[in-house]
RNA sequence: GCGCCGAUGGUCCAAUGGUAGGACAGUGGCUUCCCAAGCCACCGGUCCGGGUUCGAUUCCCGGUCGGCGCACCA
């Protein structure tokens, strides 16, 4: 069992991640990724591009980091994002101010109000600290944003934010994206980057951090016509944990498919579904251990209120679970946030199968008629009476129709407003996508596949440590040694088959220092999968040059001949065939024979 | 943000009011034909700032960072 010091220190130690800045004391919620880290984290950002890019057929883009305060007005973040605090002056233990006021008053969403007002109503009610029971009135109501603020340009008279998720880079840029798409939904778009909260506590290493890498699939869709492949992923088994379950007193987990999931009305949402098809797939890919993973549905009080249905996926990290993806069915309020607030058109023209012939009552008021008469009043009564029109034709029944403009009450006959009823043809109607989010925390997920990886065993009565990664995210895929380092014959091949790994596209390193043991130790610990070594029953023997292939879990070896190992390597790599099935076509080399 | 505890080579630990020692790791050499072996040598450290003191890594105060608990996690 891997505990989270054990990891925390060989990931010090071996370069997978540590805190930054150390140098200037550090600074809490802050971790570079070093060389094994970054690897395996670009291994890992691959292969969710490989899934959630290249397989559903989607399109990624790259969005800036810094975006202006108004994109963040439309999104909520600058007013949901909020935190009132109150201080308790007696024994200092913070809380929150628009909690406490609702707790003793019938106000439901007090974080709306002024935070003066939500000051006066702690002083109103006089209200206590809940921890000491000491009065908090007084005390000021202090703001806490969780987005970090900048100023763009000089002057300061341009406010920005860091994001504080993906997600708006690819809402804001709709309008092109869909342009791009030609107007056909369904169709997504992906983001695998940098997003930034100023965490009030930055804790547990890297699972809550202030900068961190999301990948986020904005999946638009037209609710009414478009419906996801059900069929691929329907007999997948997922481990659910239900709202209905959570709140049950002896609930547990429901392990199901996702097609029976369905069926039963457990995941509300069909798309939902299918990305947590997907998704249990890439997880099982990437090695996390399925027997430490669920998938949790949102309880009703903390969906938030756009959410129809939202599920996370979750890893146990230290006998905790922790969330490392969510997958929420969004509806059309970003895109309808964005419309009501930005410029462009966040709509989609949905073309009819055939078009459509309606009547409808219009009018084409005479100007000339309406100006001279009305004045400034002339275009606000012509909107009215197009406003009318629409809304209640029989008003134009007679010779007269009267409508307010202004404020002010005005009379126009019927033939200046040329009423009539007219056949139109409408081709199609604009409709506002809806979005269903699968939305991943990078680093929790290169955590997750650290410590589920994270093994300790025995080898020839030596402990040993070692990471089980699998081939497509370790970090360094293969190392290659001379098995002794005196021998030119052997250091001279080892080096040209570094090179000759490399140049397949397969990371490796070279090692000829101490014994061979310690090399295949040092490799073990970073989840090297497989090491080469090259001796002298290799290069001596008659006819072809062999060397011999080690792999990490079992310490199996196989010796094959040094024309095929980059072909091989590569083939396991590449997923199309195992080791077991190298055990099968060459010679198995017994290490304590060997050694003997 | 608050409370408690802590911070010594790359890592893990020891010691001390008079500038620090070990283990492991690392580097160079010897040895070594398959799993952290052996021998020699080397590299490398008291979190930051202030105070007390002739002198502070040690005592005191503040900060930073970490662990745990509380709160927070749209």
């Amino acid at each position: 069992m891997a505990d989270t010091q054990a990891i925390t220190e060989l990931s010090k130690r071996r370069g997978f991640f540590f805190l930054s800045s150390d140098a200037y004391g550090g600074v809490a919620g802050f971790y570079t990724f070093g060389p094994q880290g970054a690897a395996l984290k670009a291994n890992v950002e691959s292969a969710w591009r490989d899934r959630y890019t290249v397989k559903e057929g989607n399109r990624e883009i790259e969005a800036p980091t810094i975006m202006p305060e108004p994109v963040f007005e439309a999104s909520g973040h600058l007013d949901g994002f909020n935190d009132m605090l109150v201080e308790c002056a007696s024994c200092g233990e913070s809380h929150r101010a628009d909690h406490l006021v609702e707790d003793v008053t019938d106000i439901e969403d007090a974080e709306a109000l002024p935070n003066s007002e939500v000051a006066d109503l702690i002083a109103d009610h006089d209200i206590h600290c809940p921890n000491c029971g000491e009065p908090l009135a007084g005390q000021a109501v202090e703001n806490f944003n969780l987005m970090f603020s900048t100023d763009i340009g000089p002057g300061g008279d341009q406010p920005g934010y860091l994001r504080p998720e993906t997600a708006q880079g690819i809402f804001v840029e709709f309008p092109r994206l869909k342009e791009y798409a030609r107007n056909q939904l369904p169709f997504g778009v992906t983001q695998i980057g940098r997003a930034y909260r100023n965490e009030i506590s930055p804790r547990k290493g890297l699972v809550r951090v202030r900068e961190f890498t999301q990948a986020e699939l904005e999946q638009f869709i037209d609710p009414e016509e478009d419906e996801p492949n059900l069929d691929a992923v329907a007999d997948v088994e997922v481990r659910l944990y239900s709202a209905e379950e959570q709140n049950k007193d002896d609930g547990g987990y429901l392990e199901t498919t996702i097609g029976e999931a369905v069926e039963a009305g457990v995941i509300a949402n069909e798309w939902v579904a299918y990305y947590l098809g997907i998704s249990q797939e890439w997880y099982e890919r990437i090695g996390v251990d399925m027997d430490r993973f669920r998938f949790r549905q949102h309880l009703a009080g903390e969906r938030a209120h756009y959410a129809s249905d939202c599920w996370d996926a979750e890893s146990e990290l230290g006998g905790d679970w922790v969330e490392i993806a969510g997958f929420a069915y969004r509806g059309d309020y970003d895109l309808s946030k964005h419309g009501e607030y930005g410029d462009d058109d966040f709509t989609v023209f949905k073309q009819y199968d055939e078009p459509k012939t309606v009547e409808r009552a219009v009018v084409d008021p005479d100007m000339s008629t309406l100006g001279p008469e009305f004045g400034g009043a002339a275009a606000d009564i012509a909107d009215a009476l197009r406003d009318l029109a629409a809304r209640d034709p029989d008003a134009f029944d007679g010779d007269e129709v009267t409508v307010d403009a202004d404020g002010e009450t005005y009379t126009v006959s019927t033939e200046v407003a040329d009423f009539r009823v007219e056949e139109q043809t409408e081709s199609g109607e604009h409709i506002t996508p809806h979005v269903v989010e699968p939305s991943f925390g990078v680093g929790r997920t290169v955590y997750t596949v650290l410590e589920h990886a994270y093994r300790e065993d025995e080898v020839a009565g030596e402990e040993r440590t070692y990471l089980a990664l699998e081939p497509e995210v370790a970090p360094t895929y293969v190392g290659v040694f001379p098995l002794v380092g005196n021998d030119e014959r052997l250091t001279d091949l080892a080096t040209e088959l570094v090179r000759d790994v490399r140049e397949a596209g397969l990371s490796a390193e070279y090692d000829d220092s101490g014994n061979i043991g310690r090399r295949y130790r040092r490799k073990d610990e970073i989840g090297t999968p497989f090491c080469v070594t090259v001796d002298r029953d290799g290069v001596e023997s008659e006819g072809e040059t062999t060397v011999t292939v080690r792999e990490r879990d079992t310490t199996a070896q196989i010796r094959l001949p040094v024309d095929a190992l980059v072909d091989e390597l590569t083939a396991v790599r590449e997923g199309r065939k195992t080791f077991d099935d190298l055990l099968d076509s060459y010679e198995r080399v017994d290490a304590d024979t060997a050694e003997a």
